[in-house]
DNA sequence: TATGAATGAGTCTTCATTCAT
DNA sequence: CATGAATGAAGACTCATTCAT
């Protein structure tokens, strides 16, 4: 393991412990037992190491969403996008700070932010089949997509907040509650 | 307006513009146009200035849900409490980014976080009896909230979104989706 | 006396002593005795405190060149201009290494440059008048000027040379040697 | 073209560009595309590309201010000494940037300052025979030279200026001062 | 001859905070 | 109430240099 997949492992700890704000250069560069200068061999910036990491973990973000989902039956598809994005979330806890924090913070650069909401892209044409085929009542897609994924949102942080545990049937629920919002 | 006040305003449009964590002592100092000393004099800390804010912000936040609802009909108080959430939060967005950055921020003494989350118990209280007139679906009532909770946001979210241009039909189509995901 | 005149004093003597360029806030911060902050307190910048030094040595530049001047005689006001700007730059060293140093760089802004090429408008009147008395022949005054300039600076860089012993018959020699050149 | 006399190049660009303080090693590596190592394989320091740069540049020093000297007539040997030495300058702006940069530089060996100096010799065996031709009057050698020389460099430094224009004239009348400064 | 990973001292600067007035 | 001088730890980043390949 080469000194910047060390560095590039210790700040993906220290930010899902701490936060990006609340991470040092220092901190990283303490922590990984790497020396100050190895780190800007390797990144021209912190916000480089934020960014490479960023695109490490979101790189198959557009595809995960929409993996396993078979042809055919909506609700089933809805199942299994939900329960995707959820677990994706939840066993990728920086992924999910990072589409949380990064999303809407001005220092990333919209080309990266665009490649993330790439996979809008297909969900939206999920919804837009299960208008067509009279499942979903015609709201506007893009109010669709977003309560969707605000939805798991949600559960995640009720997952992530340690005083609570969440039960299998917590999360049947949660997908209930959001499929049956979009019926006629 | 006197000193203190000044620094609390312009705190305020500082972390509405930038952040929380962006946002130096340094820079409200500046920016404020007030004395190093004069901060110090009002507030024992960085951290107090941002916890009075929040209390300014927040104090209003557990009565502003359940403003002009009115007893008996279930539905129209859910129609009430959607709105007013939504509203309150379009119209102080540093409550909302408040309610947003420091749900999981650290430096947050839990006491504070405790006592916003204190409107909760209103939405709860609703939503228990909700499922004892047979109106919702029992699901776990935290769940409920949450998601009821995150519906909202996500419609904020989209509004805060300078590039789109959110009509009151959106806003009507966001509160159903989301009131029909309860239902039995 | 107070820091921040501690701190130009410190300055001034390390830049003497070494050039800017091999100048260094640490240096400056240990040498002085003040605290890192109390610098940064007083100075927005490392060069703010170039600046105002160099503010500070040049206010007089356009005076000292033309102190003593007598109307009349134009031989003697040369004289006595040569020597002047000759004992300034003997007795300010750094005004003479900021004038050799500072003018041509790009760091500073064309406006402090202007400022000390102030003195240059009286120079440029004293040599037209020179050509109009029929004393000096009618050469390019910029080129007199400069030429002029020259002489003094290269005098100070002997005066400088730790090697060489300037005495009182060199300066006087210099002078003719520059007086003539100018003549008809 | 071989990779040191890339890295020559390339630092003699920036060195014109920026002054020699201000040029960097990092730099130089970046803006000649050549490895980390490789430079430290051609130079044992950072140094040694300028000394070698400063060799190669002022190996012909000497030989350049006399050249086309022809014996026999004073006046004419000086009018082709200075042109030479102007010329030599504005078409090397690099050797006069090194000439005015390094001469007061603490960090180039003296014995290397020595060297460049070499060509004094020859200027001042010049002056020698001026005086002892009784054409000039019997000032200092040393001091001689410098004016010499600074009068050269005054010009240098016109031509070097965008804002003006220098003229053949100019040229003419700068050497016509110079001379007869020197006359008995 | 050429490469680039690795180093750590050193650079400028920002920050939250204290204290005397 | 209000000021601003003073502090020093910590921040991001640059630099010249070494070394194994």
């Amino acid at each position: 393991m080469n000194k910047k997949s060390i560095v590039l492992q210790t700040t993906l700890e220290l930010i899902t412990d701490q936060g990006i704000g609340a991470t040092s250069l220092s901190q990283i560069i303490k922590e990984s037992g790497v020396a100050n200068g190895t780190v800007y061999h390797h990144f021209k910036n912190k916000d480089e190491i934020i960014t490479e990491l960023y695109l490490m973990l979101t790189q198959d973000f557009g595809t995960v969403v929409m993996r396993n989902v078979e042809e055919g039956d909506i609700k089933k598809q809805f199942y299994t996008m939900w329960e995707n994005l959820f677990h994706y979330f939840t066993s990728n806890p920086l992924a999910f700070i990072f589409s949380e924090q990064i999303a809407r913070s001005t220092e990333i650069p919209q080309e990266l932010k665009d490649r993330s909401r790439q996979y809008y892209k297909e969900i939206e044409a999920y919804f837009r089949e299960g208008v067509s085929q009279k499942i979903f009542k015609p709201y506007n897609t893009l109010l669709m997509e977003e309560l969707f994924f605000g939805n798991v949102v949600s559960l995640v942080k009720i997952h992530e907040n340690e005083a609570v545990t969440l039960l299998d049937k917590h999360i049947s629920q949660a997908i209930e509650i959001s499929w049956k919002g979009f019926l006629r």
